[in-house]
DNA sequence: AATTGTGAAATCATTCACAGCC
DNA sequence: GGCTGTGAATGATTTCACAATT
């Protein structure tokens, strides 16, 4: 098997990425990382598979090996650069966020439509207004942008991303964009998510009587 | 059709909610209500049908009366007790978020175990002890666990909630939690999200020549 | 003996296409 | 004529099960 990676193989690559990284031996066997991250063995093999046969049968995967093999498909082996447009509770949460820098995204841009937060400091850089967002997409070449506005503004800023060349953006405002086929939107939504808690939660209570 | 709803559909159910609570016509078609969610036509009324047949043919469905039947199938009829466990900065900006309360999450709990940061307010509620933790699950009915810590805290922290008799947790820390069958987590990982972003990012950039 | 890699089977999700109803 | 509800068709994902390999 090889190439054109199947999404739900993408969603899992990330997971498998950090098990390896906590694993400390030498070696991993698809049973053993399927425990870590808590799916099927058969389904960390194919997924494996898909980039190429990395494993030594009656052994296992070599721990190193795979973490590379899985970055370099991850497009991590580049560091990205990646702004934060609307800085409020988290935005500002998300630029002081460390776990960014350490995977290798830059948060080399922070904007606002605010005048009053124009030039205030977050996490040591400065909040900037949004007509220099084009500008600094091009001169800093920020490849991904992160929307963490109110819902209203959302679409606003995607067009402005879209328009300033970003073809990758992860979206906080509990919207759904329009948007070109050749961007890739990824949406996490925070009410979205209380909501499915709550249906699960409610189908529970109903089994038992409470 | 009917009853037993696939995790698919649920997933969609809190998008088509906004989208109807937004459209402010009487009533809607599947090919609007589409439009809107961004999906497919057939997929709407498949989703739909599986809430019962609100729908009239030759006209539509109407959005009270669905607005109504989705809220009442994702169990928002009732409000529930959220908490939240790790107040840096992510757990301070979801306990300030106002679109939970907005849609019936009352934040009813923060929890941290930095001494130098009980007693300290946040949004309008103080920041306690996780050793009151599992009383006031108990007294305030506590049903939704967020857990915003560290990585490292964030299975300990999963445990007492499910010691203290929480089902439901939407977990932010970035690792995969041990729980038992019964309990329901939901992972948001930003750093896994960016890293998927990176995936489609590398893949677009090199088919140009660039 | 242990473990991968992968066809084949089973399951789940999406989309088509149209009969049935308003 | 317009639109829902849904079987049937298609496509994607997961899982099984085992031959191939070390």
């Amino acid at each position: 098997m090889h190439r054109q990676i199947p999404p739900a193989t993408v969603q899992r690559l990330p997971i498998y990425l950090r098990c390896l990284n906590e694993s400390g031996s030498e070696t991993i066997s698809s049973e053993t990382l399927a425990e870590l991250a808590r799916v099927n063995s058969a389904k960390v093999r194919k997924d494996l598979s898909f980039l190429g046969s990395y494993g030594t049968r009656g052994v296992g995967y070599d721990v190193d090996h795979l973490v590379y093999q899985i970055g370099r498909e991850l497009g991590l082996t580049k560091d990205w650069a990646v702004c934060i447009v609307g800085i409020g509770n988290l935005g500002r949460a998300l630029a002081q966020y460390r776990g960014f820098g350490e995977r290798g995204f830059a948060v080399l841009g922070l904007f606002d439509s605010d005048p009053a937060k124009i030039g205030k400091k977050v996490g040591g850089r400065t909040i900037e207004p949004l007509s220099r967002f084009k500008r600094a997409v091009k001169d800093r070449q920020l490849s991904i942008g992160v929307i963490t506005t109110p819902a209203a503004s959302a679409q606003e800023v995607a067009d402005q991303m879209v328009a300033a060349g970003i073809t990758s953006i992860l979206n906080f405002a509990p919207t759904v964009l329009s948007k070109p086929d050749n961007v890739d939107v990824r949406r996490v939504d925070l009410s979205t998510e209380l909501q499915i808690c709550s249906f699960y939660l409610a189908r529970s209570r109903g089994k038992q009587a409470s």
